[in-house]
DNA sequence: AAGTGGCT
DNA sequence: GGAT
């Protein structure tokens, strides 16, 4: 836990950015050695890669899963499954440390009993983005979005229900963590392309983890 | 099927 | 279609 220098207190890190939406700055920086390695480890099974978009452009973000549940684009769309069609196994099983980093941040956040059967890791190089978007293949969307960002910074992008509504923008660093849910839990969101830099743990890039209730 | 992308 |  981070505490101040001064009062020894731990430091409230807790920010609700708009109605729902969450940042818990510095959330997961106590599990960081664990989820680097547990990161390894499901890369090692299944490897990122570029998945296509139904309109035929692959993603700048390389992308794998990990749970009862993997989150695929390809030409016939977008869904969660339950093999990774390169291994055509089973995704890797969730670390324990990431299922309890998602349900602890989701807590804070109001959250409670959050239950991901779903962890995407997307691994986002130099230039890599994400468009605007709403998460909404899941299946139950009274279950949050736990977002936790590892690596070099990101300007993050919140807006609200339609994809022209105005967006907020917040800068996340290593360790942040944000959780969406309730009114918030469909707001469009994007991730600016990544600017030049090098993280003294992760190097040249950003891994972000996504926890979802798909099934 | 696709605006989780690329163009202006 | 909008932001950059």
């Amino acid at each position: 836990m981070n505490f101040d220098l001064f009062s020894g207190e731990p430091q409230q890190q807790r920010q609700e950015i708009l109605p729902g939406a969450f940042l818990l700055r510095g959330f997961a920086l106590p599990f960081e050695n664990e989820l680097l390695q547990d990161i390894q480890g499901v890369i090692a099974e299944a490897p990122p890669r570029n998945m296509v978009t139904p309109g035929g452009l692959p993603m700048s973000v390389a992308t794998t899963s990990c749970g009862d549940a993997g989150w695929v684009s390809d030409a016939y769309g977008y869904r969660y499954s339950k093999r990774d069609a390169l291994s055509r196994k089973n995704w890797p099983a969730m670390p324990c440390s990431f299922f309890d980093l998602a349900r602890n941040a989701a807590t804070t956040a109001g959250y409670k009993n959050f239950s991901p059967d779903s962890a995407l890791i997307n691994i986002y190089k130099v230039g890599a983005k994400m468009s605007l978007h709403q998460d909404k293949n899941e299946r139950d969307f009274s279950q949050p979005i736990v977002s936790v960002s590892l690596g070099l910074p990101a300007t993050f992008l919140l807006g609200g229900l339609r994809r022209e509504d105005k967006t907020i923008r917040v800068q996340l660093v290593h360790g942040d963590v944000v959780v969406w849910g309730g009114a918030a839990r469909l707001f469009f969101h994007s991730i600016l392309p990544i600017k030049v830099g090098v993280h003294p743990l992760l190097g040249k890039q950003r891994i972000n983890l996504t926890f979802r209730k798909a099934l």
